[in-house]
DNA sequence: CATTGCCCCGATAGCTTG
DNA sequence: CAAGCTATCGGGGCAATG
């Protein structure tokens, strides 16, 4: 069991929420510590239309839009509105400091309106940035494509699609939450070939393997790693598809049927041929 | 055929522990 | 402080849907 997760089940057993009984409409809401955020945004009206709408750059030289514009001026902690130099958009997160709050602490508003998309924003789906730029107006955080924007808008929501059976804890993505459930069927599908350990994320295995055995993987930027297909029943893992399907016939039949009828397999990358994983062996108790 | 949702990925931040 | 763990989120492929 992981040592941090350990301290943090503490938090998750203190706010014992079960997503999967609460109503879609009533799951906005979650308890913030006032002096977590800045006061600006509590400032935010609770009633504003303008709170999670995003819009195109060429719609806001639309009228109705334009009066959002200054009602976003004056209640969105923009730069721009508020006239802080040194504000950052979300966009620049990875390598600047969150404008809003800590990491992984959600923003929420309290009564938070349905993300509003632009009407024509389906019509500018994968147009190049050039041509039009969706924005966020939460972050300002711009996008190439609506696609994109939409999704970006779910993690402004505390509206979580899939939940944890173990502890309630929500998540965005399935695949989020597949990888969150190894935490507690203890899943380990990455295994280090230079010693005994293993982990639940291909990164923390490459993590570990440069600063323990400083074996760097030969992978090109965003090179995708070939897929590594994972029992989440037992931890066996392996680099085929019918090697799985094999597996769950032979000891797991009832998990196949399950699989079966949600169309899929569990796949994920392993490292490649210069992978140190070791698919053909289980390394949880099977 | 365009759009959408699902699924999976990698990169990275922030945390705890030793 | 290093190592390890977990969560977050943007990118993108692909199949389903209207």
């Amino acid at each position: 069991m992981p040592r941090a997760f350990l301290v943090k089940k503490v938090n998750i057993a203190a706010e014992k929420r079960s997503w999967s009984e609460i109503p879609d409409s009533a799951r906005g809401d979650v308890y913030i510590p006032e002096s977590v955020f800045p006061p600006y945004l509590h400032e935010v009206s609770e009633g504003s239309i303008a709170e999670f709408s995003c819009f195109t750059t060429a719609q806001k030289n639309n009228t109705f839009l334009q009066v959002q514009s200054h009602v976003l001026s004056a209640q969105l902690p923009s730069s721009a509105a508020q006239g802080h130099p040194d504000h950052k958009p979300e966009c620049h997160m990875r390598t600047q400091r969150r404008p809003y709050s800590h990491s992984k602490i959600k923003i929420t508003t309290g009564n938070m309106p349905s993300p509003v998309i632009p009407d024509n924003a389906n019509k500018l789906a994968d147009i190049p940035p050039a041509a039009s730029v969706l924005s966020c107006q939460v972050c300002q955080k711009t996008f190439t494509t609506a696609r994109m924007l939409k999704r970006h808008v779910k993690c402004h929501s505390e509206t979580k699609k899939y939940s944890c059976e173990h502890c309630g804890k929500g998540f965005n993505d399935a695949f989020d939450l597949k990888r969150h459930v190894r935490t507690h069927t203890g899943v380990r599908p990455y295994k280090c070939t230079l010693c005994v350990k293993a982990f639940t994320q291909r990164c923390s295995l490459e993590s570990h393997l440069r600063k323990i055995h400083a074996v760097t993987q030969q992978y090109a930027y965003k090179e995708r790693r070939d897929k590594l297909y994972v029992c989440e029943e037992c931890g066996l893992t392996a680099q085929t598809r019918n090697g799985l399907q094999n597996h769950l016939l032979a000891g797991h039949a009832q998990r196949l049927i399950m699989t079966k009828n949600n169309h899929k397999l569990t796949g994920y990358t392993s490292g490649g041929n210069t992978s140190p994983c070791s698919p053909e062996t289980p390394h949880i108790k099977c």
